[in-house]
RNA sequence: GGUGGGUUCGUAUAACGGCUAGUACUCAAGAUUUUCAUUCUUGCAAUAGGAGUUCGAUUCUCCUACCCACUACCA
């Protein structure tokens, strides 16, 4: 049996969104469950929309994510230009292969699949113009092929000048007339299109001597003898194309497999970078900075943790068939299938995001957070033992979705508070509470005396504690008193207590 | 406009023609707790609409509606 080999061909146009993360995790499962290849590509072939940095911000975000490819990178971590034993297919950035579409394009010239085009920019234009003018779309095919300049319309010698003189002319797919394309799809069953709905794509432009994205596609994942195509619901309008292209070359086609979108949480339409800016999640896995200056925040940076990410990912349009939600990459790749996959968009959901990082946070070790949390402690100029800081975070991370949420949960901790909540101080820093709080703290000499103390009394337990809480922490919530007490001292709950009783009006 | 794809609680999804349509997130209520949070319990909430096939349809077929994608010498 043919070995499974995926690739991953994002083209570096911008920042890898979390749909092409998910796509890449899709392509690593399956590889891994087949026990096969994940390779990784890069299809620059358009030259016009580079953006510098985006293939850096791409390998980064898949190291983070921890799927990184089998094939395409060196072992510096950059995009192999070189083969090698791992790489034997390189280079992977099309930009890099350029020399090797053009005699494919002609070979198809040559079979009669495709043709030579000299309509300039201008001339199509006008045409789709006109057929605009007209109530009418302008499709360059078999019923407008005939009026246009190609070489199926005119004088062999003609073609040969123009071929020769000019450097603007493309070689197009010469797209059969009024013929059903019959197409298998793994998650989306069988699909028919007749070819009279379909057009004469560009596959070569002699402008740039680049190919385009379909005829490069087609080529390399040939070349690099790809068994399975996963990829975006948006590409399988062009599978008929690629079907016809695999036919005309008389090679063995893939395997395709069309992905659902990953949709806005609210309203309609694919998520975009938009959504998150407006809504408050990131989009993008990495921060990422435009050549511009404009910042997108990124869920690394927003403290999710990647196995989190990784997780929530592939829950989004896969399901394992169980109850299970949490998964390690490992657990993903056993599960994993393409036919749990499902055909409709899914809407992202920030909510249940912040659920997955939460679950995973509490997974964590102390020691693991404790070392996370301390450069955020000397962040706010605080300088603490780690033992100390080990036996505050196993207290506090129930009550935590990101390390940062530390901070907010146990601040008084190592700072006394500088004000009091008004409402809180409104209803419990009454005068007989406070008495018998004062008492309480001052006859006692650790906490648990303390709350002995206000039990033998049969004093109000919420009332006295809450009045205390409210001089050690500023408000009436956070961490039991005898923890808090226990990290503090008594000598600073008692000077608090003081200051408290000295700005608290009753 | 054309072509293709899609449609189960608000969201993600389960139920390969057959129990009362299940689970998770969110939300609400209750219990626990010295407060908050956690935890536990309970609750709210869905098969887009209409035909057909069938003893029986969320599941199969068709129609309608709505949503999405594509419709470049972009990917």
């Amino acid at each position: 049996m043919k070995r499974t080999r995926v690739r991953f061909a994002p083209s570096p146009t911008g920042p890898l969104h979390m749909g092409g993360v998910r796509t890449a995790l899709y392509n690593y499962l399956f590889a891994k469950k087949m026990g096969g290849d994940f390779i990784l590509r890069i299809e620059d072939t358009d030259s016009h929309r580079f953006v510098p940095g985006a293939e850096e911000y791409i390998i980064e975000s898949l190291r983070w994510c921890g799927i990184l490819p089998d094939e395409g990178l060196d072992a510096d971590g950059k995009l192999a230009s070189k083969r090698s034993v791992h790489n034997p297919h390189a280079p992977y950035r099309q930009s890099e292969r350029k020399g090797i579409y053009r005699k494919y394009a002609e070979q198809l010239v040559d079979g009669g699949f495709a043709y030579y085009a000299f309509d300039t920019a201008a001339e199509l234009e006008s045409a789709r113009a006109a057929a605009e003018g007209a109530g009418e779309t302008f499709i360059y095919n078999s019923a407008s092929r005939s009026s246009l300049r190609n070489s199926l319309t005119m004088d062999p010698a003609e073609v040969k000048r123009l071929l020769e003189e000019r450097d603007d002319w493309t070689i197009r797919f010469r797209m059969p007339e009024n013929e059903v394309v019959e197409m298998d799809d793994i998650i989306r069953g069988h699909i028919e299109v007749n070819t009279s709905t379909l057009d004469d794509k560009v596959l070569w432009k002699r402008a740039d001597e680049l190919p385009t994205y379909h005829l490069a596609n087609i080529v390399d994942d040939h070349l690099m003898e790809i068994s399975h195509v996963i990829r975006g619901e948006e590409w399988l309008p062009s599978l008929p194309l690629h079907f016809l292209l695999y036919r005309a070359f008389g090679w063995e086609r893939p395997e395709f497999a069309h992905l659902p979108l990953l949709l806005k949480p609210v309203g309609n339409g694919k998520l975009s970078k938009r959504d998150g800016d407006k809504m408050g999640f990131p989009v993008f896995p990495l921060r990422w900075v435009s050549p511009a200056g404009e910042v997108s925040r990124g869920y690394r940076e927003d403290g999710y943790f990647p196995d989190a990410f990784v997780n929530l990912l592939a829950m989004l349009g896969w399901n394992p068939g169980t109850e299970q939600e949490i998964f390690s990459l490992e657990e993903l790749v056993q599960a994993f299938s393409l036919d749990k996959v499902g055909k409709s968009g899914a809407k992202f959901n920030p909510d249940k995001a912040k659920w997955f990082n939460k679950e995973y946070l509490r997974m964590r070790s102390d020691e693991e957070l404790t070392a996370l949390f301390m450069p955020v402690l000397a962040e706010h100029g605080v300088s603490a033992e780690p033992a100390s800081v080990l036996e505050i975070v196993s207290l506090i991370k129930e009550r935590a979705t990101f390390v940062r949420d530390f901070w907010d949960i146990a601040w008084y901790l190592f700072n006394a508070p500088e004000e009091y909540v008004e409402k809180d101080a409104a209803k419990f820093w009454k005068s007989e509470n406070v008495a018998m709080a004062r008492e309480a703290l001052m006859e006692t000499g650790s906490a648990h005396d303390m709350e002995e103390y206000i039990r033998s009394r049969e004093w109000p337990m919420g009332k006295v504690m809450n009045c205390i809480r409210l001089a050690l922490t500023g408000s009436s919530n956070g961490l039991g008193i005898a923890d808090i007490m226990r990290f503090i001292g008594r000598d600073e709950a008692l000077a608090r207590f003081h200051r408290a009783e000295e700005r608290l009006i009753i």
